[in-house]
DNA sequence: AATTCATTGCGTTAGACTGACACAATCTAA
DNA sequence: TTAGATTGTGTCAGTCTAACGCAATGAATT
């Protein structure tokens, strides 16, 4: 006879305080950025036990507010600090809580969950998405057994994704598209130093389209919001490119015009 | 003595049956803009006892789409039907509901409403907002003894605005010129038939920067998603403008890439 | 140590677009 | 009829864009 796993106590918590801390029928979903080895990557958290892939997510503390409470969660399941992030989209259809998930989630630990459970009403989940550095950051696992991993957003297609999480993903992306311009994405998802090369490849990758190198380069350095370095990246086989940071202050009032421009 | 109006029946609706029907701390606010005599102009609610000025708002039904919702709200409290509605922000932070005017509502009717009602819990608000054609739509009082009216942007400063709900609006007009190249704001804020002038104001008012007539022509000829008609607007004590409609295919296809511009 | 090769830094050019402005045509009111 | 404001159309210099050339560089190869 197998051992049942015992229930964690973040999971227990859910299931008899929930009701108590939290908000009904709201939760909070993350998807986080990041940029790495010339790819744009999604931090998702590998639900194992169904086989699915999932956002981060929880829920809103009775007297907090919601901008708050998604800092909280990000800070919880992941670490992460001090980090851009912003809300994107609410996702309100009637059926897009899977409320069986839950129930499989606590009978894994012989937990039953009662029938009008706070947990499994229906939710409507406000959708942010973060951008992160990637090289400053380094998985760690919560206290919920979660697993972490990044995904290339190419690869993340192929993945089993959790109910409409598939959808928020790419809502997030397109938020991250059309707002480009407004955006802080070369200062939050880069390094602080970093090459034009990459500075290129990020906004390719958003776009989805290729850009002439040359011409990438002279209208960046026309916004007037990078430093060049006196230094270079060496490593690569080929001629060592320059570093450059962001000119924050520049950069900031530029985004607040809008970065222009017919990519 | 003065006597005590009679509590209308929407109202007791919500009072009664709000918990049963609708979602827990979760409400609608749709910021609808018009545009009329070259001004754009907001659709709010007078709540004349209380002298302030509010946006048409409403609740989730408990098995109804967010975006339903929205739609159902605008269209039982002005009319409105097959409007372009777009969801921007959500808005929830802790004390952003003021619960005491709920409870004086109540008491203008001579009702007392309970103390954990589920009326008066917390509220998070997802707010919308709404292009329509002015000249189309006539107001209409419904169902809850409000009062609309249009108001320009300009006077809606100077009103006295219902708890966050200027907040909200401000952030309407964010988004809207963020995403100006996205949106088909020409297409559903004017009337089928337009000049030239009421266009270009239209973008000057969302820019809120004056234009240079003649370029502005020239760049929105260029994106090919007008028709010129061969009728002029006769009336004005001057020289009478051309009329345009929009090629609505080409205006579609264009959007989506977006009409890009430096304005 | 010389060579190879992909990549980077820097530049050029034709064509398109932008911003600023001129001038004639037209509509109503006086 | 005239005045006054507004619209239709056009010009032009300066700037920006797209497309491409070529030398320099750094690691890997020989």
């Amino acid at each position: 006879m197998s051992k049942t796993p015992v229930l964690p106590a973040s999971l227990k918590q859910l299931l008899v305080k929930g009701n108590e801390l939290f908000l009904p029928g709201i939760s909070i979903d993350c998807v986080i950025f990041g940029f790495h080895e010339n790819t744009l990557k999604l931090l998702l958290l590998d639900n194992a036990k169904m086989n699915k892939w999932t956002l981060p997510g929880g829920f809103v503390l009775k007297s907090e507010d919601i901008n708050d409470a998604a800092y909280r969660v990000l800070l919880e399941r992941t670490g992460l600090k001090d980090i851009y992030l912003k809300q994107f989209d609410v996702f309100g259809q009637p059926n897009r809580t899977d409320v069986s998930a839950h129930k499989t989630t606590f009978e894994q630990y012989g937990s039953k969950i009662p029938k009008d459970h706070w947990l499994i009403q229906r939710f409507v989940s406000v959708g942010y998405f973060a951008l992160i550095d990637y090289t400053n950051y380094a998985i760690q696992n919560d206290t919920m057994n979660s697993v972490y991993a990044w995904k290339g957003i190419e690869q993340v297609k192929n993945l089993p994704i959790d109910h409409d999480h598939g959808t928020i993903i790419q809502k997030a992306l397109e938020s991250l598209r059309t707002q480009l311009a407004y955006l802080p994405i070369g200062k939050n998802l880069l390094p602080k130093k970093f090459t034009m090369p990459e500075l290129q490849k990020l906004y390719e990758t958003i776009l989805n389209k290729p850009l002439d190198r040359r011409n990438f380069q002279r209208k960046m350095l026309g916004f007037g919001i990078l430093n060049k370095l006196n230094e270079t990246r060496k490593g690569g086989a080929h001629k060592a490119p320059f570093l450059y940071t962001f000119n924050d202050k520049k950069y900031q009032k530029a985004l607040k015009e809008g970065l222009y421009g017919s990519w």
